[in-house]
DNA sequence: AGCGGTGTTTAGGG
DNA sequence: CCCCTAAACACCGC
């Protein structure tokens, strides 16, 4: 599930609900987190998020990052409410947090405070010229160097598509292949679309919904994204699947070259 | 019923 | 290195 805009959507929602809350006592659901220490007694200083990754500050000087990969949500909820799939439970002073995860990818790890990364965030303005330097060499097709987290961190399969097709390139073409000028396009519509996408409190395609089971309204906005068959919205050619690197790609063969 | 598809990340092999 | 594949897991729809 979530990508860049889906993360920050949720780490607003939580800093108002949990910065400066003590956890009253923490319970883990699936043995899959036994390794995570009981967290009662410490107090959330702050909630920040570098790409996909959601990061914590406690009162101790550790940190808990959460990466909550595929299906990881989490849901503010009523006392003795349980969604499906609940694989931590934390009550605060205030209320209860639970992330619910189908699939089980999700990760929590407590740790020291991690090294600020050299990455770029996605809601930063990107440097053109730095991209273009990054995928120097690299043949992959340009969309899997956009959803390499060690490129830009928070784009993902959905604003992937969205971003080459605002663009009008090819998903397909190697990254080393682009020229000056589109990268600067990528830099500028990356962040712009990424955070039109945080406006709209993200993209609710199959089941996101954020901490309070809203769901967001960018799936409106999707050009491209699961639109297999339906007219382009600027050209009115039909919108094409292919798959690349194993993931669905949509793009339209008219204005993406 | 079985298969292909689903937002992510990582390890491993060619 | 570089880049793809498979796997981690559960569910949904055809
Ligand atoms: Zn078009």
């Amino acid at each position: 599930m979530p990508e860049l805009p889906e993360v920050e959507t949720l780490c607003r929602q939580l800093r108002e609900v949990i910065v400066d809350r003590q956890v009253l006592s923490s319970h883990v659901i699936d043995p899959k987190l036994e390794h995570l220490p009981p967290l009662a007694g410490k107090t959330v200083r702050s909630v920040s998020r570098h790409g996909k990754k959601m990061v914590w500050t406690l009162s101790d000087g550790m940190c808990l990052v959460f990466q909550l990969r595929m299906t990881g949500r989490f849901f503010w909820l009523e006392k003795d409410e349980m969604p499906p799939h609940a694989r931590l439970e934390l009550f605060f002073r205030g209320g209860r947090l639970v992330l619910s995860d189908p699939r089980r990818f999700a990760t929590v790890q407590l740790c020291s405070p991690p090294a600020p990364s050299p990455v770029p965030d996605g809601l930063e303005k990107l440097e053109p010229r730095r991209l273009a330097e990054a995928a120097r060499r690299r043949r992959l097709p340009v969309k899997s160097f956009l959803m390499d987290q060690k490129t830009v961190a928070g784009i993902g399969n959905i604003y992937a598509s969205e971003i080459l097709h605002e663009a009008g390139i090819d998903p397909m073409r190697p990254a080393c292949s682009l020229e000056p000028a589109e990268w600067k396009k990528i830099a500028a519509l990356s962040t712009r679309i990424l955070e039109k996408a945080v406006k709209s409190r993200g993209t609710s395609i199959s089941d996101w919904r954020d901490l309070y089971a809203g769901h967001g309204e960018y799936q409106r906005q999707l050009r491209v994204y699961g639109r297999k068959g339906e007219p382009c919205a600027k050209c009115r050619r039909e919108i094409r699947r292919v798959v690349i690197a194993g993931r669905s790609t949509f793009f339209c063969p008219e204005c993406q070259k």
